[in-house]
DNA sequence: TGTTGGTTTATTGAATACCTAAAATTGATT
DNA sequence: AATCAATTTTAGGTATTCAATAAACCAACA
């Protein structure tokens, strides 16, 4: 926290994260140390922190470049992240409490708002919430920063992703089941309804990245 | 693997999950670089990626311990084991090949020799075998390493459990309802025996732990 | 002209030296 | 005698230096 690797950790990860280096940028130690006036030793630090955490792959010898994944690899990280959230909603069905169904109610009903009125940042800001909400709901901090780690390894290329490629209202209806399946207690329907969701935007953003690749080659 | 610090962590990561280190012990970075006869850089760095691993707890300017939870958080690990291993159960019931199910009919069947037997080391290895083969069968390395983590930050918790307060039958007999969900196809079976199953097993070691615990007051 | 082998250079890996902060101990004062 | 403060000691954080490896480049030979 109150170290320099620290800090220079976070704010790698987020420039990765938010796309400033993208996939395949090569990270050398000693530019990158001229450049936060620092020495090697936090930015190693850093770079292993990122390492473990897979934003980043170290190669022995050979240096560090922002982790580029083929599309293999990028369907099963998809696919895990799809399951794990789909279990959380399975959970969610299970352990929420009166207040935190409620609240998961109120969220998606004011979703509504959103779409109606073609806000897409209040909607983007009120699904992150909606997401939340459901992993908060499994009660298990282990279960939920999995998927964290899972979402900040994805996030580089969800960058790919429009998100405007569907109408808001779209999304929004897809809500429906899983919020109805959590509030009656039915985890199994949780389950297959947050799957199907993850599922389609997962398939949404591997057709982008093969629509990318292709027009590379 | 060619680097120090790798070797370094690596033996660590041994010796903690085996017990040498038990949890909560002091890893000095001077003495340790002693030990291994090497300066303190590559100890540095094997500690993070211990640290961010799980293994061991890192506070700085104050040193790193061997990881040592509560008894809350151990139940959070135990239950999120749980659940992922219950969910490559479930997907190993949609997704398994007709040989890897075979496979996993030949080691079910292996393990009634050793129960009938009362051969603890070779059912150790079977069982091993068994849940390494539903893990396979999910066909998600994600996943699996997922899972791979969470056993290794449990295993320092597991040596207090001497696996042999149950009779090997007992545990075989267990195994039925998840190679019959699996073989035969059913997810929501596969999920909740594998689950059932986990979930006993789980609840002992926390037994173990809390009456550990209370021997200590 | 292309390929192979060696040499050089750039970059990472490891070690040592230095600095800063926290914790413990000791002394002084109440 | 006890407590608080100050100083000292110890250990972790950072910088700098040294060594090793891999990659790039050049030259020589086919």
């Amino acid at each position: 926290m109150s170290t320099i690797s620290s800090k220079i950790s976070k704010q790698l990860a987020e420039q990765i994260i938010d796309g400033t280096y993208p996939p395949g940028t090569k990270l050398e130690e000693r530019s990158l140390a001229e450049k936060f006036n620092v020495s090697r030793t936090p930015i190693r630090e850093a770079l292993r922190e990122l390492g473990s955490r897979g934003l980043v792959e170290v190669m022995p010898r050979r240096g560090v470049v922002v982790a580029s994944i083929g599309v293999k690899e990028l369907a099963k990280l998809l696919e895990a992240d799809c399951e794990l959230e789909a279990l959380c909603a399975r959970r969610a069905a299970e352990c929420m409490t009166a207040m935190e169904k409620k609240e998961l109610e109120f969220i998606y009903e004011q979703s509504a708002e959103f779409a109606r009125n073609e806000d897409l940042a209040g909607y983007l800001n009120n699904n992150r919430q909606f997401h939340a909400q459901i992993l908060a709901g499994a009660h298990n901090e282990v279960l939920a920063s999995m998927v964290a780690d899972l979402r900040e390894r994805l996030a580089p290329f969800r960058q790919a992703q429009a998100h405007v490629n569907d109408r808001l209202s779209v999304s929004h209806d897809e809500h429906e089941p899983i919020v109805k399946a959590i509030l009656g207690g039915d985890c199994e329907a949780a389950y297959n309804a947050m799957r199907s969701h993850h599922a389609r935007l997962s398939n949404h953003v591997l057709r982008l990245i093969r629509s990318r690749q292709d027009e590379d080659a």
